[in-house]
RNA sequence: GGAUGGGUGGCAGAGCGGUUGAAUGCACCGGUCUUGAAAACCGGCAAGGGGGCAACUCCUUCGUGGGUUCAAAUCCCACCCCAUCCGCCA
């Protein structure tokens, strides 16, 4: 959510950075519905001030045993314009914050400006891509040769969009995960922390899901009308920890690390990604989430983002960081800088780690703030980037450290979490 | 699912129709004292929002929503959450 002090302030170069995402301010819309509100609350709360230095009134004569019949007629007579003045100012206050829900995070004027995904900019390239002297496999085909990766049976537990992997892959699996952990609470300094997988629709508008993107999730009920959201990262359950809190200043940087499912219905993605486990609905990642102090939270970007190409450089995986552009960039975030790993099954570069700073933007939906030197509470800054998403990961060790026969090299990183496995074949188990 | 108790400021904890945005303690900030610190003493200290150039001023908030009343933290109704015990259970 923005502030709404700055569309009052400047809201002509408040919609003239929006619309680089492009998204265009409904200018008019907002300033008759601001007019409107600034009128009623001056006329409601003048009306409630004289009920209140009416009623004290009351009070102090019976205290003194005289008669109140008079000063309670003129109360009296204040009640239905009062009532009326209420219901409206609280119509117009709901207009209001759904208008505001709805508008996406400002860029940070260092975002390059840009349409798509092709204008995004590319920072570096790190690793040395190998170079294969067989006919590369993706990972569907080397994980069904081995026996670890099954759809068509997922498909029929669950339907398209879901993998069952099995022996060494699952295995695999799991061994990153724990290996994203390990660096990151015992390298970069994050509290590991254990979240609830379905949350509520507060902590879902905190962080910036709802009101807009109910259809990307899935919910259940947890009773007749009580509905619960499976989380579609970890970002949601972790970040709202601070929802609603004061955090002392000494307590920053808090940063946490978790690692979760996370479930989306990639509505409006159909026919996109269909082979293999780069988009599903239901795959792990081990996410990275910093609360800071605002001066420092374009630096705590950089941080973080480097956390999470440690683990590629420990894996010894290929890949680039790219800044996304205003047009690619998502809701809720001020800037964004992707890591692509590199998949030779794919030839291509693609998303294994989205880091985003939020600013105040997510900070201010939740009131999540801490206490500045003076002791008055403030707005803190959010961040966090998937470090790493653990089912691309997979599919990047199966493609980069494939063999001719198939087998897959388990990269050295991970031999400890393998229990001394140096490599993976068919007969693995 | 059943029973009981409870949800009040950063924390603990009083208040149970009016002058209470809320006693008291802790924490925190400033001061006195001290070589320094502690202790002691004095003072300050909720959040969100509106209006105003400002001084300042007004509104809202005691789990949530609704109701009664001139007036609600206090009374009534519904719901939610937490704790403990019983039942069931990974």
């Amino acid at each position: 959510m923005l502030d709404i002090q700055l569309l009052r302030k400047d809201i002509t170069a408040v919609a003239a950075r929006l619309a680089t995402r492009p998204y265009v301010l409904d200018v008019d819309s907002f300033q008759k519905i601001e007019a409107e509100r600034k009128e009623i609350q001056m006329r409601t709360q003048d009306l409630q001030a004289r009920r209140n230095s009416l009623s004290k009134q009351v009070g102090a004569l019976k205290g003194k045993g005289e008669d109140t019949a008079a000063v309670m007629e003129q109360v009296a007579g204040l009640g239905d314009e009062l009532k009326s003045c209420e219901g409206h100012l609280a119509g117009i206050q709901t207009q209001l914050d759904a208008l505001l829900l709805g508008i996406p995070n400002l860029p940070h004027d260092s975002v390059p400006n840009g349409k798509s995904s092709d204008d995004n900019l590319e920072m570096r390239r790190v690793g040395t891509r190998r170079t294969y002297d067989f006919a590369v496999k993706d990972h569907v085909d080397l994980g069904e040769q081995i026996g670890g990766l099954d759809f068509a049976v997922a498909a029929k537990i669950a339907g398209s969009r879901f993998a069952v992997m099995k022996g060494p892959i699952a295995r695999l699996h799991r061994a990153l995960a724990q290996f994203m952990l390990d660096t990151h609470t015992q390298e970069h300094g994050y509290t590991e922390v254990y979240t609830p997988y379905l949350v509520n629709a507060d902590s879902m508008r905190g962080t910036g899901q709802l009101p807009k993107f109910e259809d990307d999730l899935f919910a259940t009920f947890k009773s007749k009308d009580e509905k619960l959201y499976l989380i579609p990262t970890a970002e949601v359950p972790v970040t709202n920890l601070v929802r609603d809190e004061i955090v002392p200043l000494e307590q920053l940087p808090l940063k946490f690390v978790c690692h979760t499912p996370c479930f989306r219905s990639e509505a409006g993605s159909y026919g996109k990604d269909t082979r293999g486990m780069i988009r599903q609905h239901q795959f792990d990642k081990v996410e990275l989430v910093q609360v800071v102090h605002p001066d420092q939270s374009y630096a705590s970007l950089e941080a973080l983002t480097g956390h999470a190409e440690a683990i590629l450089q420990k894996l010894e995986l290929p890949y680039r960081v790219v800044t996304i552009c205003t047009g690619d960039m998502g809701f809720s975030a001020a800037k964004t800088f992707d890591i692509e790993v590199w998949l030779p099954g794919q030839n291509a570069y693609r998303e294994i780690s989205s880091c985003s700073n939020f600013e105040s933007f997510q900070a201010r939906r939740m009131q999540a703030r801490y206490r500045d030197e003076k002791g008055k509470p403030q707005l803190a800054h959010t961040l966090n980037g998937s470090g790493l998403a653990v089912g691309r990961t997979l599919v990047a060790v199966l493609e980069n450290y494939q063999n001719a026969d198939g087998s897959i090299t388990v990269p050295n990183a991970l031999h400890r979490y393998m229990n001394g496995v140096e490599s993976i074949t068919a007969g693995s188990r």
